[in-house]
DNA sequence: TGATCCGCTTGCATTTTGCAAGAGAATTTT
DNA sequence: AAAATTCTCTTGCAAAATGCAAGCGGATCA
């Protein structure tokens, strides 16, 4: 059995999850996307974790497939191409950034405040919003025609 | 740089995460201790998606180190070696929940009720409590004494 | 006391990854 | 218009991780 047949096993939950974000690469990718407003493949080529050209180029049609991420050429830069998170994609924030809260209790040299965790705690669909709004915002920019 | 390095990456929130669950097997074992009640060697190995046996004792010993499994000989059978989901993978039950509901949603051939999304959506404490009852019954099972 | 169960370890073939170089199209610079 | 550069990939190869089968040592069972 192939790598990307197991990227497509589903039935269980859990499973299915895993087979996209049960991959380093792919979950960087989708933070990188959601959170960070990347979208060309140099965005992602430069995020500090320094993924290989080779890699980058299979999660990204991986992703792709898996109808995470739209692939499209920039409308005014033919060169370039954007990624885009679908629905699909946003609509795991709540889950990551569930993920997120748990990785500022546990890791001791987090770099994110507690202030946070405490927003999420406080008002989670406000914090999903805010995330939205700016993904919204991202892709407004990039494809508004001039 | 080593994997066993990559897994300690800390800094960033997701990254953290990603160097836990952003591995397959991390992910399903994860999900087998507390979701299934799962302890054992031989109870990992027997999930259905088949790990191998080398993968799964170094995936074991990965997250014994992450502070996710507590190793620990069986109480009654000194034959057998049992993992127990910390405090720390117990935390991470909300999110984890939180994907399932994600792939309810698009796996097309998800075998989750939906039910189990609209419970979790109108009181996702209840839920997480239930699992969390679930785990300590399984973990009181094994350690009384006879 | 011999057979079986249990949690691994080892050796080896296959697959995946990481790294470096480069290709081809689009864009910018000269 | 030509040359240099940017950008998204692709290719080749060495190194690492994975999957598979066999086996090992201690505990347990018959």
């Amino acid at each position: 059995m192939t790598k990307a047949q197991k990227f497509d096993w589903h039935g269980c939950p859990t499973r299915y999850a895993a087979g996209i974000f049960g991959d380093k690469w792919c979950f960087l990718l989708l933070r990188d996307a959601l959170l960070h407003g990347k979208r060309t493949y140099s965005d992602f080529y430069n995020s500090p974790e320094g993924i290989s050209t080779n890699i980058l180029a299979d999660r990204l049609s991986r992703l792709e497939a898996a109808g995470m991420l739209d692939r499209q050429i920039h409308p005014r830069k033919a060169s370039k191409v954007c990624y885009f998170p679908t629905r699909k994609a946003r609509d795991i924030l709540p889950a990551l950034i569930g993920m997120m809260v748990w990785s500022t209790k546990y890791d001791e040299h987090t770099e994110a405040p507690d202030s946070f965790a405490e927003a999420f705690k406080n008002d989670p669909d406000k914090t999903i919003e805010w995330y939205e709004a700016e993904i919204s915002r991202v892709d407004a920019e990039i494809l508004q025609a001039r």
